[in-house]
DNA sequence: GCCCAGGTGTTTC
DNA sequence: GAAACACATGGG
């Protein structure tokens, strides 16, 4: 890992790991909703909520404005905050709804479309950009809690690199490549997921050495 | 029973 | 800015 260290991060985790085909999730609007309701919770528990809301017919940005908040926040109970989440989730609809629906926010320059997401309430940098990334294609990097833990324990970041500084050290290294930027980050939460928790069990497997033998 | 999970807003210094 | 806290379910 001397010269382009991050296109050989990528290179072993895409060949330990395969392609992972994120988003987990069919219409750009799921993606959207799944963006907020993963916020802090297991991916596990996600899938629930959204469950229930396919299953009550829900998942549309007209039938997500016209429910009630209290009944939203009953569908989405097993992804955790539900009250929060129901809020937040009536504020993305609403400003869905305000620009023209999804469809209307496509011709968005990216940096506008991404301050626009950061004014709705409930969504901060790393939903903002899953958002542009995941729903509208656009190249922009994920930053996550598992990108500052791994690459932090691999030395090539500080311990508290702020959401911007470790946005740009993968955006100012890597080609502005949707797909690229697509699988990169899913790679890392699958690593993160299997192999670097935050209480880390030695396990011996990781496919990068450099993490395994952290400390 | 305890820690953790694909964060964000508010309050406070 | 940065730290401390609230928000809550389900799995290990």
């Amino acid at each position: 890992m001397t010269r382009n260290n991050l296109e050989q991060v990528y290179k072993r985790l895409f060949e330990a790991f395969g392609a992972q085909r994120w988003w987990p999730g069919e219409t750009q609007l799921e993606v959207i909703v799944g963006a907020v309701l993963t916020q802090n919770t297991a991916w596990q528990n996600v899938e629930r909520a959204i469950v229930n809301l396919k299953t009550a017919g829900v998942l549309t940005v007209q039938a997500l404005h016209e429910i009630q908040q209290g009944r939203l926040a009953e569908l989405i109970r097993p992804s955790g905050y539900f009250n929060v989440k129901a809020k937040r989730l009536k504020a993305v609809v609403e400003f869905l709804s305000n620009n023209g629906g999804i469809e209307g926010l496509e011709t968005a320059p990216t940096v506008e479309l991404r301050r626009m997401l950061l004014d709705v309430n409930g969504v901060g940098e790393e939903t903002a950009d899953s958002i542009l990334l995941y729903a509208f294609g656009r190249p922009v990097f994920v930053v996550d809690a598992y990108t500052k833990r791994v690459f932090s324990r691999l030395g090539l970041l500080g311990e508290n690199t702020s959401y911007s500084g470790v946005q740009a050290f993968f955006e100012t290294r890597l080609p502005a490549n949707p797909t690229l930027y697509n699988e990169y980050h899913a790679l890392i939460v699958r690593l993160g997921k299997d192999f670097c928790k935050k209480t880390r069990p030695q396990c011996g497997k990781c496919p990068i050495k450099e993490l395994c033998e952290f400390q």
